[in-house]
DNA sequence: CCTTTGTTTCGTTATTCTACGAAATACAAA
DNA sequence: TTTGTATTTCGTAGAATAACGAAACAAAGG
C-alpha cells in the first residue's frame, strides 16, 4: 500500500544521513576517517582508541557504510575504511543548504 | 559510574543534533519553520500538512524543543513554534566545521 | 593442514523510538 | 459556568537500536 509520503525525497535523505551521524562513537568514527581522508584507516586502528566492543564497532562501522558516508575496501587480511567522498560531499551541501533557509 | 568517554563534548552534541534532525517528518518540520524564521507557526499550520496523528506531530515538536533547534512561546490559545536562532547558528557551524574537515 | 590475526555475524537482552487514539489541560468565548 | 478550540500527555504496542560475548570467516604464515 502506497504510504502518503508528504516529505520529499530530499527530506528523507537527509534524515538518513542525520542518522548515521546520530551517535556519538560513530561521530568519532567519522571525525576519524575524515581526518585521514586519503590515508584511509583499519578497524584495528579506530579500535584501540574506542573502548567498545569490536563487535559493536563493526555494526556501527556497518551502518555508517549502509549510510553511504564510508567504504570499506577489503585488503586482506584488513579492511580500509574510508570516508566516501561523493557522498561525504553530497551530504555536506544538503546539511549547508538546510540550515542557510 | 564515571562511564569512560572516548567522544568529546562536542562530539556528543553533534549526535544530538543529528539525532533531532534523523527524522524525515523532523527535517519537514524544520524546513517548514526554517522558511519562516520571522514569522514562527502554529501546531495546526503544520498539522494541516502533515498527515500523521496530532499527538504524533505533537512528539516530534517535543524532541525538537528538547534539542533546542526549535522553541515554542505559548501564546494562548496558541502555540507558537519557531526555530531558535542562537542554537540553530551553533548547530549550523557545527555541522559545517564536521563536514569541511 | 593448522594456527594466528583481524574482522564480521549471530543470538540475546535491554532500551529507545514511533505511532495511534483516548483522555487531559488550558484558555476564550458564549 | 458550560462549551469549544488547540494542543499535549498518557497508555500501549510494535519496530528499531545498541551493546556484549561467542562463534564464524577469510586469508597469511608457519
Amino acid at each position: 500500500m502506497a504510504e502518503k509520503k508528504y516529505y520529499t525525497q530530499s527530506q528523507e535523505k537527509m534524515a538518513r544521513y542525520a542518522k548515521a551521524i546520530a551517535h556519538p562513537a560513530r561521530v568519532f568514527i567519522l571525525d576519524f576517517l575524515a581526518g585521514n581522508i586519503d590515508k584511509c584507516c583499519y578497524s584495528g586502528d579506530m579500535a584501540e582508541d574506542i573502548p567498545i566492543a569490536r563487535s559493536t564497532l563493526s555494526e556501527h562501522l556497518k551502518e555508517l557504510k549502509k549510510s553511504g558516508l564510508i567504504q570499506g575496501e577489503i585488503n586482506p587480511p584488513y579492511i580500509k575504511y574510508c570516508i566516501n567522498k561523493e557522498n561525504w560531499e553530497e551530504a555536506r551541501s544538503m546539511f549547508d543548504s538546510f540550515f542557510r533557509k
